[in-house]
DNA sequence: TTATAAACTTTGATCAATCAAAATAAAAAT
DNA sequence: ATTTTTATTTTGATTGATCAAAGTTTATAA
């Protein structure tokens, strides 16, 4: 049975190697998500790749193998499923699970997860709108246009928010970006580096684009 | 913040106090309920008593400190609550929760152990029948009589079921030995070690007294 | 093309938790 | 009062995960 710690690299990984597109994620992006020094990462990765989880090329990357996929798809299964618990039954603020989830994804068993399941009614996406693996380790692709892809005049809805920070997620909420609500994109100024829009056709907002860029939608 | 193993040791340092109803607690009964060598035992309980959590006495034994006292009784808290979850709300086997509960337990937030306590309506007691500890650290102090001590003729009421293992717990459920269920003792043999009851006024049953002994009743 | 910077790997060390086996102390038996 | 047994402690070693700092590649810039 894998530590906390190998799911946490598995998990990591394969959340790095989604976002980028590429399989092969670089040591140092390793290191970074997971919030430890170079060497450690290098140390670790070697042995994850002799437990059959991973290849390592030196100075290239690591990608995770057919096992390790799997593995990390299940963390990700696990950390989702939670994280809709912890909102749906028991009521926390959005803003406060994701720490939650980290330390409860490494306890619960495969069991008690699918009972979990089951009481949740099998949803299909957690509270930031990001899709719950199946048990098979299959996930519905997620949209990759975010708010900054939009044309002025567009109708859009929020298909989930790509950032699990404390204040991000309570700015959120105060102001509606919510998963599943409807934008109407009304203006857009490169120069002013700002996006304007309306959610739900009542409430107005304006984003800078590093901030947009964190607003999944789909038309 | 204290490791799972911490937590583990005076948890059990705990519940092994009140079992035998005196504070200080013997090498081999930590090493014994920790499942470790009585070496490892020796090692960990210093390193406790250097942070405060106990006081060992060398070829004596440890006696938990106010804040170990209160760190075990939190540990009980989130373990029986946890069990209770499993049971009530997800619909586990009373056989299999404490496994379950055992990793869980080191992975619960007090925030979400407090929303869990409301969720499930502030329960005084788990599926076994033991008292939960409030969040404050109190208990309010189980019975400590057992079927062995009943006479022929007495009426009581199972009050808890002091094994938490697989087997025994399967046999209890199917013979009805379930918390709150009410018994007519209708015979005792100590030749035979055997005593014979009636759960409900309608099921029969026969015991030694080592399993009898598991049974904690209340008039 | 060489110098510099950035990314990465090695090396040597530490910490928590553990074990096996040897040593010691206390309790029980003779 | 010895001897024997049992309980406990010590010692030396291991494993997993980590870091700091020194060394090595590869990429970038001058």
């Amino acid at each position: 049975m894998p530590s906390s710690t190998v799911e946490n690299y598995l998990k990591q990984i394969l959340i790095e190697s989604i976002q980028a597109g590429s399989s092969e994620v670089a040591m140092g992006k390793v290191a970074e998500c997971l919030q430890v020094t170079p060497g450690t990462a290098t140390t670790m990765v070697k042995s994850l790749e002799k437990k059959g989880w991973l290849n390592y090329r030196p100075r290239r990357g690591v990608k995770l193998t057919t096992s390790g996929k799997k593995m990390g798809m299940n963390m990700l299964r696990r950390h989702r499923l939670l994280e809709t618990f912890l909102v749906e039954t028991l009521g926390l603020d959005w803003a406060e699970i994701h720490e939650e989830a980290e330390e409860l994804e490494h306890a619960i068993s495969e069991k008690v997860l699918e009972k979990l399941d089951e009481f949740l009614g099998r949803p299909t996406h957690d509270p930031h709108g990001d899709p719950i693996p199946t048990k098979r380790g299959s996930m519905p692709n997620a949209s990759d246009r975010t708010l900054i892809d939009c044309e002025v005049g567009d109708f859009v809805r929020i298909e989930s928010v790509q950032d699990q920070g404390k204040e991000f997620l309570q700015f959120a909420r105060k102001k509606k970006l919510i998963p599943g609500k409807r934008i109407e994109v009304v203006q857009f100024d490169p120069i002013a580096d700002s996006l304007e829009f309306k959610i739900e056709g009542k409430y107005s907002l304006t984003l800078g684009s590093k901030t947009a860029a964190k607003i999944i939608i789909r038309p």
